[in-house]
DNA sequence: CAGCGGGTTG
């Protein structure tokens, strides 16, 4: 077989993913030119083997063999893949053999550079890129654009962008999918609906990746409505156009995600799952998450990390401590989220020693903690009416871990004082806190007043919100409930006539709950409905029961089994 | 005989 023949081969076999047999046929041959030791390079580094690849490369040094333009655009793409890092050193080489200036040399180097990423990364890749002029193609301008739009210089690629669209470059859907990607990415759902409008003009309309960025790009930055629109108008759907359209409702309609799993005519892959999952959770629909925790053991993605966080959060939202305990005791591995949501839920369902004792559990294992786990804690203690642990929490937030607390915190802080009748220490943690306290700080502590029935701090407390948001409903009404457990009539009047001049009624809470996977919405002195008033006999029974059976019946309730 | 870029979902 000739040296051309064998050549070839390597070629085609690597193509077709025989990798290995190419390699034991490059080592058969007697003697191989720069041609025959490019094609098994670029065999490595076209199939993601770019540590093979770059040995290669040192083999072939070794054996004296000069690479050309061909080996070093070949070896580039290895250096890309192992983060751009040997990018300078080819550069050099390339110099030295003088194909430094070849256009798909400089691609590659433009695009190595930027994937090494960081400040200089893009710059070198950059100066590159402007010195080529008129030499730009389509590769140079994407590789650009893609470097920026991945290291979080969004705008910067999108002005790159524009002036390729303004250069009368031939737009493909690869930089048109990274452009309306970047746009998702800050929020620029102008310039995203322009990419859009070019993209039908330029027929890439019907592309699917280009199709999915547009679908990201409504869901994150317009309403999902819109984002549902361009989905429903979709002809062909893949897994991503799914995924992208689950995840988009999965918060803000956690119902019409449910609803489009259901429709998916595909089978949906871990990411699937765990959106789904997170929906359960938005629902707290146990039974749901019961069946989608099935569909993930079923589908042997029970290790995954994301699949597991979301299934230990989606049974503490749903109340079901001990299932929670167990997806978290059997995961293998566990990142500060997992420890998060199991945290959260000992601490949301009223297991505040737990929560304790697990957080010195994370800290032990080395894991530093973040505001989440400790919104969490303090939290809990505030519901428990464990003042002297929540306050001590909050101190080692900002002394042992150095963690600088924020409002949601403070808020917490505010309630876990509140709660307890400290409503002086509270307004003095308000009067003292380094942030500016917004309508929910104050709000926190006009609850508190409520409670305690402080009118003297409440109109204070109701005075600064009304400040703040004039249009905050709630505020009357617990300034107005404050005077009247006063006996202060005339203050009630009046500000149940400041109450009118909003214009607003105050939102009626509903609950809500899920019986034989069907979901019952009611809210207080609901008489509209006979399951409500069945409900309400069902109560008294069950308080008249608890009476009698004591706190060990509670505690079996509490535990949920 | 061999070579560059680049896609969308948490």
């Amino acid at each position: 077989m000739s040296q051309k023949h064998a050549t070839t081969l390597i070629k085609s076999l690597c193509a077709r993913g025989a990798v290995r047999h190419a390699r034991a046929l490059f080592d058969e041959m007697p003697d191989r030119d720069v041609v025959a030791w490019t094609a098994m390079l670029s065999g490595y580094a076209s199939s993601g083997r770019h540590r093979e690849a770059l040995d290669l490369f040192r083999s072939m040094a070794a054996a004296g063999v000069i690479p050309n333009e061909f080996t070093l655009s070949s070896v580039l793409t290895a250096c890309r893949a192992a983060g751009g890092g040997g990018a300078a050193s080819i550069h050099a080489l390339a110099l030295r053999r003088g194909v430094d200036h070849m256009p798909y040399v400089v691609n590659a180097l433009i695009d190595a550079y930027a994937s090494r990423g960081g400040g200089d990364g893009l710059v070198d890749a950059r100066c590159l890129f402007d010195a080529l002029g008129e030499g730009r193609t389509a590769a140079s301008w994407t590789s650009m654009i893609a470097g920026y739009a991945r290291w979080g210089q969004e705008n910067t690629g999108l002005q790159l962008f524009q002036n390729m669209i303004q250069d009368d470059v031939e737009l493909s859907p690869f930089t048109c999918s990274i452009a309306i990607h970047a746009c998702s990415l800050v929020g620029n759902l102008y310039f995203g609906q322009q990419i859009h409008v070019l993209s039908i003009r330029k027929a890439l309309g019907a592309n699917l990746a280009v199709a999915n960025s547009l679908v990201d790009l409504y869901c994150t930055c317009a309403s999902i409505l819109d984002a549902r629109r361009l989905f429903d108008e979709m002809p062909e759907r893949n897994l991503v156009t799914w995924n992208t359209i689950i995840v988009g409702h999965s918060r803000r309609d956690p119902l019409m995600a449910m609803q489009l799993l259901v429709n998916m005519d595909i089978e949906p892959n871990c990411l699937t799952l765990t959106s789904i999952t997170s929906a359960c959770a938005g629902l707290s629909a146990l039974r749901c998450g019961q069946q989608v925790h099935g569909a993930v053991l079923r589908r042997n993605y029970g290790y995954d990390l994301k699949v597991s966080n979301a299934l230990v959060d989606m049974y503490s939202k749903c109340g079901n401590i001990f299932n929670a305990k167990k997806v978290f005791n059997m995961m293998t591995c566990k990142d500060i989220l997992s420890w998060t949501s199991m945290i959260g839920g000992y601490g949301m369902n009223g297991y505040v020693n737990e929560a304790i004792k697990l957080f010195n559990s994370m800290v032990h294992a080395g894991i530093h903690p973040d505001h989440v786990v400790f919104l969490g804690l303090i939290s809990a203690c505030s519901h428990a009416g464990l003042v002297d642990e929540g306050w001590n929490l909050f101190r080692s937030m900002l002394l042992e871990y150095n963690i600088q607390p924020n409002k949601e915190i403070y808020g917490c802080v505010i309630n876990l004082l509140g709660r307890a009748g400290r409503l002086r220490e509270a307004f003095i943690l308000i009067d003292t806190m380094p942030l500016t306290p917004d309508e929910y700080i104050w709000g926190a502590l006009l609850g508190a007043c409520k409670m305690h029935r402080n009118l003297e701090l409440g109109r204070l407390a109701a005075g600064k919100i009304i400040e703040i948001n004039p249009d905050a409903v709630k505020t009357y009404i617990l300034l107005a409930n404050i005077c009247a457990a006063d006996s202060k009539w005339g203050e009630y009047a009046a500000t149940r006539v400041l109450l009118r001049g909003t214009g607003s009624s105050k939102e009626v809470g509903m609950s809500w709950i899920e019986l034989s996977d069907k979901m019952y919405t009611f809210s207080t002195a609901d008489s509209s409905s006979p399951q409500v008033s069945l409900a309400d006999e069902v109560l008294q029974i069950l308080v008249q029961h608890m009476d009698e059976a004591g706190s060990e019946f509670i505690d079996n309730i509490c535990r949920g089994a």
